[in-house]
DNA sequence: AGATATCTCTGACTAAGGTCAGAGAATGGA
DNA sequence: TCCATTCTCTGACCTTAGTCAGAGATATCT
């Protein structure tokens, strides 16, 4: 069976039987899209904004639902001081007693599911869950070409900045700020997980541009995250009309450094003052 | 984390990012529900009665679904010659397209989902699916009472008497039908994987049943399913008030041997006069 | 300071997705 | 042959889930 057979099959094999799960909600006497919220607002609360997007709802139906809620003493909603324009929703005591409800129909079904399974079994079932769940994950990741003064830009190149400091022998002094250049920014669940840039060479190297702050989350790499970003980022290059792209980097990043060569970069010498630079590459995109 | 914990956030996972599958009949200018149905139909037709189990809907609703599927000229609903009470829906040629259309969608998007993973990604994210996949069709194998004259219980019964007679070095003859005794089926997607059955023994071992008929579907052993059925039918000899259980056996079911012996049982001498019969056994109740 | 964008809320409107009770035809079992 | 059951269909009714346009308050950018 191939894989989309597979993943189809899955899928039809997942919504008959796994499916029920989802309408653990249902039998509250709420309506299902009412306890999703309420259990997606959860324990420590959430941002109206937040909750938009995570739920993916119009936000006049929000505003309805979140008032269906307060009305039956379930939620409070109040302002967000740092910002008058937003609103932050807040389980009452009720609503964390309906909210504990919720959980635990849940979590008594998945143990009904999961019930007629040996150990054995159920030990294989969480083991194929776990990788399933990783390899979705990966496969779902968002890449969007973000402003490098997006919050999410900024704290990715934070983690970039953070790591060549703690990798390099005499540390790293990001200097100031240089915003120049298109970034590609990939996501997970709104947390970055891979950043990287391009941007056009400022002397006479017309049509070349270069690659920079490239960065992978540790917990990603190894899942070929690093090198579908750098696929992507000469794509960029290519449609911003490059048909050459090089990068420096520093000897201690062994392991970009390999991967540059697996995706066929080759050494050049040195093409900038970069005084953390320690090897040079380039590829053509013809 | 815990087996719970992982199908619970599996779930989340999956009903965020692969959800979307469900959703690709969408955009076909009809609501979810009728294209559903329509998939559902598929280019051989179904039962309407079928339909509605399979697809869980209300009699009347179902009704008026295949209606407006029959004047959009996608749909054909005629009688059953078989039972003139059931009706049968089909596809018209404009049905038949519309299906491939769907199926088509659906493809292009169980694709579109794989299509960022690199190809060892996803033949491991294939083999974790069908892992997955088996473990939760066994988890979800219906076990119910069923009279011997069930025509899925005789089918079973029928896949039984076929085994002996392949498996017995002189054939097997089920001779007369016998209906005598309390039986158990257990299906998967409506065909029969298990069945065994518990009857009363006639002469004087009053308080003793006999387990019988004991078949597990080949492709479904090693599943721990034959071990499950063996003690859903030992509680059943405990409410018809029985607190011991005796069975015959033939050498050649080796694993079957094995099994009773996993399970508690002791071999004990000859009690009836099956001519097939070359080992007994039992197991007290209490 | 002014223009622009963001966020929430309101009112008006709609389709989708059901549920329920009962009728009528056909079938199966005693 | 009669009785209970099964299956489909109809009519009446309802909630849920959602869309859209625009107003008003606040924040951000230049």
């Amino acid at each position: 069976m191939d894989d989309t057979a597979m993943l189809r099959r899955f899928n039809r094999t997942y919504t008959q039987r796994i499916g029920v799960l989802e309408e653990s909600f249902l039998g509250t006497g709420r309506p299902l899209g009412v306890s999703r919220l309420l259990f997606e607002i959860g324990p420590d609360g959430a941002g109206v904004r937040e909750l938009r997007d995570r739920l993916g709802l119009d936000s006049g139906y929000l505003t309805r639902l979140l008032r269906r809620l307060d009305r039956d003493g379930l939620v409070r909603v109040a302002e967000d001081p740092a910002d008058r324009r937003r609103r932050l929703a807040t389980l009452t005591a009720t609503g964390r007693r309906a909210w504990r409800e919720l959980d635990q129909r849940s979590e008594e079904l998945a143990e009904r599911l999961v019930a007629p399974l040996t150990a054995r079994q159920r030990a294989r079932l969480t083991d194929a869950l776990a990788t399933a769940d990783l390899l979705v994950r990966a496969a779902t990741i968002e890449l969007r070409e973000v402003p490098p003064t997006d919050p999410t830009a900024v704290a990715a190149a934070g983690r970039y900045f953070a790591e060549l400091d703690r990798r390099f022998p005499g540390g790293f002094d990001p200097g100031r700020p240089d915003h120049a250049g298109t970034f590609l920014l990939a996501t997970s669940d709104g947390r970055p997980v891979a950043y990287g840039g391009v941007r056009e060479l400022d002397d006479d190297l017309l049509g070349v541009a270069e690659i920079k702050r490239m960065w992978v989350d540790e917990a990603w790499r190894g899942a070929g995250l690093g090198a579908r970003m750098l696929r992507e980022l000469e794509a960029l290059a290519r449609r911003l009309g490059h048909d050459r792209v090089v990068l420096d980097t520093n000897g201690t990043l062994t392991e970009a450094i390999a991967m540059y060569a697996r995706a066929g970069y080759r050494p050049i010498a040195r093409y900038n003052d970069n005084p953390y630079a320690e090897a040079w590459f380039e590829k053509d995109l013809s």
